[in-house]
DNA sequence: GATGAATGAGCGTTCATTCAT
DNA sequence: AATGAATGAACGCTCATTCAT
């Protein structure tokens, strides 16, 4: 148990220093001095230095996705409006109980190792495509209007990013109750008055919708 | 100018480079070799690493300020909104039209070098303080409804963020005007059917917003 | 040229500390130290450790390749005797031409690196089938007396070998020419007085030698 | 004696991962695992690497210097020439008996450790000491035929040395016994078919042999 | 005696920067 | 101005050895 104590602090302090540095510039001499161990004591619980950042993401990563439930319209206890919300709340739970990781993951998003990136790629992809497909079925069930669903998901998913990232910098100071019911406000209303721009529910829903190319490469 | 020349080209050259690999995995050797000069040549237009990052950050974020004009209430031409949604318009098209910057200023936001953090940092700062300022004038004339003007302005500009990660990742193919107008749609009325969430117009415009204080660190 | 003649500089000085310490006590700063550059410099000039000593290693193999020219039956002016005879002269000469290769090489055979022991080997078995082959030539000949090729090619080739690390040790100090005489004389009589052990010369050519099976293992 | 047990039980495996790996590549934690015992354990027994590499280094040797007795000129049941074939075969029993020792011995003779490098050297130089003694007593009855007794026992050694090494190997297969008759036909009458050379035996025997000095250094 | 976690000196390698030509 | 060889500080990682339990 002993052995799993010492992984369990170097891992704690790992991540501040990371949060702190960002990867490249957390040198393994500041983890070993913040956890005041050896250099070599490292290289006892952990391969390398990309190891110990990978697993601090993989289980940042995996706890976020386990705090996003895929919506059931077949709940009768919880409407999609409110297991959405959950969602929400707990995803932004997660990311503000673990500060320092949120930092790392939403500011160093790349540029840290191929192998790394890949994995937060492939991450944001999945959720991507998760939001996608609940936007898809909000759209058919009339709760979520028209409009391309990667747009539209790419909207929802910024707003609660950067809700998180301000948040982890202390520009923000709200609980993650009040954030989440801040982003439901936002996501059924936007954040100006309604009836400044014209009738927008009056477009019907297109599987297929219009995007004009880009003009510029 | 010959000498004007040379320094232009290796700053393509390095924005190419550290868009592909981002700042710590593009080498001196990398841009050199792009640019066919030698190495001593880099040194003799740019005195360090950081410094050439740092002139194409600056560069390109006092593009991105310049895009950016402050909402005159008492222009008869434009309407506000109109403003706002130019404003919208033309960061889009900065971005889209500089995909290298826009990729590494949006995913490699931190850990490259002390200075270069603290100098994104100030800008964004920057950004969100006019963006605040913004919304308590839009509150004050009517147009933006009730709420915290921080987290308004953190859910607004996060959406924005997200659609021009996307979009220079190919994984959002419309136009800066396209997406204008669909960001500009998202703020006026988010993306969930109007009624859906009770009456969000009836809240009352407040200075200091009751945000609950967080219950985890 | 002045590239190269560093290049020339640091394979001097790498191929005597690694004959004065082995391959592993021979540090890089050794190296550079001795050669009077900076420990970048090597690295300029060289990938790694291994691949500066495989130069060497490969160089010098080479040159006792060329020394050894398979003799040819048909030569009229050099008799096959006289054309070993002078095989053996030029690969004494290249080893006590290069001291500090030689002793390396017969002293560190193995155990530097994975790579390098398979490419010594395969320089070894390449020699020992030749001289098998050559034997078998010989015997055919008539000119070598019958018995096992591997056996006798061992023979051969171990004081050929010892007559060498002996040499560039310093405890035996004849000539190449010399040298070379007194290993013909020994392969053409032994060491010892001639009618001591019965009649060798009787014995018939065997392809297939009867070497009993060793007892143990 | 349970000490006495493992001691004995960590030299055995010891010495397979040094046959096995070399001396550098055989780490203290590869010949605990192979010992099935905790890595404290091993400096319960040993002072250190080079310790009980030493220890199997002396008590390789010193079973081949017991294998080496020195030739009797009065032994009444047994020529000195059946003598030196005892030797022969005897040090090829040792040496084959322990065939990773063997290979280490003569394939990573120096370059291990200074220490280490001095003992194996002086070991040799014993024996060729001894080698040169007998060759002139063999010399003045009349046995070994004139010539540098330095040269001739390299000659001579070699050849013993690589029957090993390719024994070890498993390039040679025959018994100690097979290989020491070879040995002794080979000293008795070199490989060639006699008459080739001229008449070797004419020469006188000298005291100081008329080595040329060499011409390179 | 046995264990295995901890130690830290030491080394190979990288790469931004300098400078003689 | 241009070149590219040279520099050396810095860092990740290894592994023989120690020591508390």
């Amino acid at each position: 148990m002993k052995k799993e104590q010492r992984r369990e602090q170097l891992l704690q302090h790992a991540r501040d220093v990371f949060a702190e540095k960002g990867y490249h510039a957390a040198k393994i001499d500041d983890i070993v001095a913040q956890a005041s161990v050896a250099r070599g004591t490292f290289y006892l619980h952990f391969d390398d230095k990309r190891r110990i950042f990978e697993e601090l993401v993989d289980d940042f990563l995996s706890r976020i996705s386990l705090a996003i439930v895929r919506i059931r319209v077949d709940d009768a206890t919880n409407s999609p409006l409110a297991q959405l919300r959950d969602n929400v709340f707990r995803v932004l739970e997660v990311g503000l109980g673990d500060p320092g990781m949120t930092k790392i993951l939403l500011k160093n998003a790349a540029g840290l190792d191929p192998d790394f990136d890949r994995k937060v790629r492939a991450f944001y992809r999945a959720i991507e495509e998760l939001l996608a497909l609940s936007l898809l079925n909000g759209q058919r069930m009339g709760l979520v209007r028209a409009g391309d669903r990667r747009v539209l998901g790419a909207l929802a998913l910024g707003s609660i990013k950067e809700i998180l990232l301000q948040s982890v910098e202390g520009r923000i100071t709200s609980s993650a109750q009040a954030l989440a019911d801040e982003v439901m406000r936002f996501l059924a209303g936007g954040i100006l008055t309604p009836g400044l721009l014209g009738e927008p529910v009056a477009r019907k829903e297109r599987d297929d919708p219009p995007t004009k190319t880009r003009a510029h490469s």
